[in-house]
DNA sequence: CACGAGACCTGTTCGC
DNA sequence: TGCGAACAGGTCTCGT
């Protein structure tokens, strides 16, 4: 589920109270944990051992990873598909898929909602085991075009896919790669070597563009988890198949590249270079 | 190196 | 109405 915009916008949240509380200044008195899968390193007794009593400093972003440095090591947890963070007090009844709680000293808890059980938490002393996997940031200032330029040149791989590959960039999914590549015109099965300079330059604006219209709007809020964003208002592409495109009228197609479902017009991104 | 298939999970929506 | 299939914002591993 959540991509960059929708991390980000989490972040925050929790960053500046809009949930009720400030995480930063926490204190974790204790971590509660029903499914040890779910804790990625170290193991959970570990993990448990090492992060009680710590104040959370900070929440931060990386990609798409939530990032809590802490007074010794740093928290990071990965939202995958279906991931939340809740903020609520002790009393409040757990639901039934708040597998990780984190128990404040303030009286609050942070739980880790995870219907699909696909999200992962991790405590590190050093996160840049993590961060070293990771591509740069689409709004931070080592990603210019003429970098993506190069590197698509470097490469013969589908432009989506490659897009969405986090080594390559941090955090691209689905619904931004799609709406992104539809606003620069480019089909998602392109050959990244086979794309012009000025498509390059497009791409590298659309990516921007598209990223910081996502974070505006907090996110995007889509099926039964609802964010309180409203990006999704504005999907050209996004899950509109058959739907005319907004800027022909050719209705939008939806094909699967890399196994995702992908929406895109085949009549403003045509396979071929115009 | 690049790609496809399968795995990991639960819930909702779609088609007959 | 009921029931199985398809699908869902992500990533990892394996085989070709």
């Amino acid at each position: 589920m959540p991509e960059l915009p929708e991390v980000e916008t989490i972040a925050r949240n929790l960053r500046e109270g809009r949930l009720g509380l400030q995480v930063p200044g926490q204190v974790i008195v204790d971590i509660s944990n029903d499914w040890e899968r779910q804790i990625a390193a170290p193991d959970w007794k570990t993990f448990r051992c090492k992060l009680r009593g710590q104040t959370i400093l900070d929440v931060q972003r990386r990609g798409k990873y939530l990032v809590f440095p802490c007074t010794k090591g740093t928290l990071l947890i990965h939202l995958r598909m279906s991931g939340d963070i809740l903020l609520v007090d002790h009393q409040e009844p757990a639901g039934g898929h708040e597998h990780t709680v984190f128990h404040f000293a303030s009286g609050w808890s942070m739980r880790f909602s995870n219907t699909r059980k696909f999200g992962r938490v991790w405590y590190l002393e050093d996160p840049a085991e993590i961060y070293d996997r990771l591509g740069p940031e689409p709004l931070g200032s080592e990603f210019t075009a003429d970098w993506l330029y190069t590197e698509l040149t470097k490469r013969r791989r589908k432009i989506k896919p490659l897009l969405m590959d986090q080594t390559f960039l941090a955090g691209m999914g689905n619904i931004y790669t799609d709406e992104t590549l539809h606003r620069a015109h480019i089909h998602p099965e392109r050959t990244s070597d086979t794309l012009s300079r000025q498509e390059a330059e497009s791409l590298w604006q659309n990516i921007r563009s598209t990223i910081e219209e996502g974070i505006l709007r907090q996110g995007a809020s889509i099926d039964w988890i609802y964010r309180g964003g409203d990006f999704q208002n504005t999907f050209q592409v996004y899950r509109r198949t058959g739907l005319p495109c907004p800027t022909c009228g050719t209705p939008v197609e939806r094909i699967l590249v890399g196994q995702r479902s992908t929406h895109f017009c085949p009549k403003c991104q045509p396979e071929t270079q115009p």
